[in-house]
DNA sequence: GTGTCGGCCGTCTGCCGACAA
DNA sequence: TTGTCGGCAGACGGCCGACAC
């Protein structure tokens, strides 16, 4: 594996250095990945870090791993910048965050906006995601293009030559450029791509049951695609607007196969555990900045939550036993979906370790019988409580000094006394 | 990447998991490399060990990385365990070592046996190794064997076919079997190898530059070639012992491309190098075991060092500005040769982290112009000087407390205040 | 609407000795 | 002794519509 492209969240367009797309890096990581804004206020689990490592390196932490005693389950930091990147081998993507912990005066100091609260990712509105089948990844054919996506993602088609075709031109996530012979034939019509799918699917390995995705995008794309939510849209509608065939982008995304990353042979997965934390520790105690990385699609949870965020889930949600809850998660086909379930107990996951954190606080059942695909325990902002009121006290020890203010969710403004951070 | 095979070093044919053939890991790992003996005394250096890491993540340790100040300079441990693994994919190879600091009294007791001075890598006698050419690796033909190589390790031909050709069955680090057809034709005559070459190339993704070695290897090899060293060879006597045609060993090794590794997404290379120093600092502080991974072909030194052989170097030997010293490095066809040079000073090469550690501690200067591919930096025990007789007294601060005794090298049985270990 | 297949053509793989370094 | 090439034959890549689900 080598360097990888990489881009500033903060300049998608300008610098000599940002041949990676925001757009595209957050349709690879999916509908569910968010990414807390530069200079913000966050907190970092290093318990939800290990985590990640463990799932990297396929191997749990060591039980013998010593405390790290000055180092608090959770570190309420400034996020002093997030770069986006993905593996110039694999095209995984992953962000790297450069994080300060705040020192008592800074915790005191802050003051929220609603903005903090971070949004949901922005996918891209004029794109598709297809699962490639065994016909796609075959040597003997091209790729299929659903009929709605060519449609709605490509450039129209000339339909006055027999066939209609063109030649469309995609940059991938290190902007290296790739070209297909887009056609509309058979009986019955479809789309196509025939010359040069071939090739990148044996560059980017690709098998059946990976998806493939297109992103139609230029610099106007966020404000054309809330005026073109507003309406209904037709096929030529979109096509009007699509008059530049280089605007167009693809990713890949690759079918969780078993034990996608590996240990590195570079250090041990002990060593790892303990870099981490080392880091983090020392970090803390000099709040000096130290640099993360976070992989989306190999982290069972985000592990780096804006403070908002995590006050309002923490300090003004009220959950018990018994409550029943709705969560988000993604599909086969890149959309969202809410599974339900009931809370079942909400306690430490590793009091031993680490004390009082919130991190996967709350034991889950799920509704359905696929449930073993969840996991059983998850964070309080991750879940979406369904009574809006508080139906018993919460048994969870909270360190709220004073109530949540009515006419919730204003708190814009407030002060960390106010919200039991200290 | 994925797991990787691995094998114990000290159980070469049992165990389910002995996949990894020994001679093949070191054929493949170079003519210097050495592991230490499983049970011996070793000095690890954590300088070395960062400085694999900076090499392997491409990214110099930060200048504000903490002191770790319970870790000195170089532990005194016993290795429990060594495996050799290879990457799944690259089939690069590398070392798992396990290490337990020794505590006081346990260095006290600390007797030697002279095997523990690590001998040089016992390369296997009956191999060839190739570096491959444009021919070699182009899809328009195979592979030409050199004639003396194909003698000597391939099964020999029965010269009455016409043309003599057969087929040859290899096994790589993973076990895993490639067959080619070893065919003996062309005007002049030479051995080539044909179907099943481009398989392997394609597999292997090798490139013109890189090389490929073959072992012909058993269990018996090792007599064996103590008993063809005693005398001249000729090909037929070869050919006598290589009558089972499924002890063919291969491997490969990649060119030195620039950027070979990279920083991996799982974990920055600051967080890195606090693993390895939080990890060792953790170990020698509880005298506990601990893991580290050891890549010969990426790192520039071996970081784990036979303590008798440390002692004897660092103790035992002086050393002066201006005495020429050879050094042993490997050539491209994977055999050894010395480069000559002249100490030019000796002192900490990083004094501000590690306070009096003998890591690089010898500036030296080297005869030939093509100076600048190697180190200008290197440690006392990678090195013969030319003198076996102190010319000038040493300026370097030595420990010892007493002189060696006369009757060098025999120092079994020393105890380790004789050394000046403590 | 789209996944897979048989048919068909063209390119490239891959085996051969020639030849030269 | 061995690296590269021209020649050649066959395999496979890759474009097409047919057909079924």
């Amino acid at each position: 594996m080598k360097l990888s492209a990489c881009l500033n969240q903060q300049s998608p367009e300008g610098g000599e250095k940002s041949c990676l797309n925001s757009e595209l890096w957050h349709a690879c990581a999916g509908p569910l990945v968010s990414l807390p804004s530069v200079g913000s206020h966050v907190v970092y689990f290093p318990q939800g870090h290990s985590e990640q490592v463990a799932v990297s390196t396929n191997k749990e932490v060591d039980a013998e791993m010593p405390n790290y005693q000055s180092l608090p389950a959770q570190l309420i930091c400034q996020l002093h910048n997030v770069t986006m990147h993905a593996d110039m081998e694999t095209d995984e993507v992953y962000a790297q965050m450069t994080l300060q912990p705040l020192n008592a005066q800074e915790q005191k100091e802050i003051s929220f906006h609603p903005a903090d609260l971070g949004a949901a990712s922005k996918q891209p509105t004029i794109y598709f995601c297809k699962t490639l089948t065994a016909s796609d990844t075959s040597t003997h054919g091209g790729f299929s293009v659903p009929r709605r996506a060519a449609e709605k993602v490509f450039p129209p088609l000339d339909f006055s030559q027999q066939p209609p075709a063109q030649e469309l031109v995609a940059r991938d996530l290190h902007n290296n450029e790739w070209k297909f012979r887009h056609i509309f034939r058979g009986q019955p019509k479809r789309h196509l791509l025939t010359t040069g799918w071939s090739v990148f699917v044996s560059a980017k390995r690709l098998v059946a049951g990976d998806s493939v995705l297109f992103i139609w995008y230029n610099t106007f794309s966020r404000t054309l695609c809330k005026i073109l939510e507003s309406g209904r849209l037709t096929w030529f509608v979109y096509a009007l607007i699509r008059n530049d065939k280089n605007q167009l982008l693809l990713g890949i995304r690759r079918a969780n196969r078993p034990q996608t990353v590996m240990p590195s042979s570079v250090l041990s997965s002990d060593s790892m555990h303990h870099g981490l934390f080392a880091a983090a520790a020392h970090a803390a105690a000099t709040y000096s900045r130290y640099t993360i990385f976070y992989n989306p699609r190999a982290s069972p949870s985000e592990f780096v939550i804006p403070l908002a965020k995590y006050i309002k889930a923490v300090h003004h949600t009220r959950v018990s036993v018994g409550m029943r809850f709705r969560m988000l998660f993604e599909t086969e086909e890149s959309s969202v979906r809410r599974y339900m379930g009931t809370i079942t107990g909400i306690s430490d996951s590793d009091p031993a370790r680490w004390l009082n954190s919130h991190w996967r606080s709350v034991k889950v059942g799920w509704d359905e019988s696929t449930a073993g695909e969840r996991q059983p325990r998850v964070s309080l902002w991750e879940i979406e409580p369904l009574t809006t009121f508080p139906m018993y006290p919460s048994p969870f020890p909270l360190r709220l000094k004073r109530p949540w203010p009515s006419g919730l969710p204003s708190y814009s403004g407030m002060k960390a006394d106010e919200m039991g951070l200290n």
